[in-house]
DNA sequence: TTATCATATGAATAATTGTTCATATGAAAG
DNA sequence: CTTTCATATGAACAATTATTCATATGATAA
């Protein structure tokens, strides 16, 4: 990749000035890939109005306990959700309000 | 998928009220997984600063055009980029405020 | 301690997807 | 019209990933 047939030269010398740096976009980028699946999207909409224990998740949402456990441990990995355990079940709830807002954002594109 | 093992019957039917439909669930998640790759989320990143042609996209992120071309149709299928032809190139920029709105939301999550 | 039950997890499979390579397209310049 | 050149696209391949099935884990109840 030569700067040989680079078009506009000012340009992509502003924007490679202005990009966030390589990990961090790489980051963010992970991050919607987690509310890039339409499982995940549910359980992140269920939970939004109650947390819930992993059976009942999975009967909202008509999949098996095992699918359910798999995605909340993605989840679980990005920080979105937080558990607490109650007896024999596992509550998962939203960990922040960015997951609200990170939806809402996305939600809003697609009514509009 | 019965009911009998359903441990809290009041929340599970409160979630199923309230989840937004299936369909619509789709395109966000679908939404979501066009801001999910390094690439596309370098390349909107990059148009935040200024519209670009495919070849100066290419050079600014260090890869062949046709990656980039393959990854610009993907944002323009999912209208999230437009563009307009100025001699022989094609010039690509942002379709709207939701990208910078979505991809703030997301930024906000990771950096703090 | 033992049995039970909700949840977690590993392996396997099928499906999806990002990049490359080769080539097609189509507008502009000659 | 013909050539050139930027971009687009199809096929192939490798890598990633969501679900299923079988089973492990580990807390609770007995």
């Amino acid at each position: 990749m030569d700067n040989l047939n680079i078009v506009n030269q000012e340009t992509v010398e502003k924007v490679r000035e202005s990009l966030p740096n390589e990990e961090i976009l790489y980051d963010v980028a992970e991050l919607f890939k987690v509310f890039g699946d339409s499982t995940r999207i549910k359980i992140i909409c269920a939970l939004f109005e109650a947390e819930m224990c992993v059976y009942d998740l999975a009967a909202t949402l008509g999949m098996t306990q095992s699918a359910i456990s798999h995605q909340l441990r993605i989840l679980k990995n990005s920080k979105l959700v937080k558990f607490r355990r109650d007896g024999k079940q596992m509550y998962y709830s939203l960990d922040d309000d960015h997951v609200k807002q990170i939806f809402d954002a996305g939600y809003k594109h697609i009514i509009e």
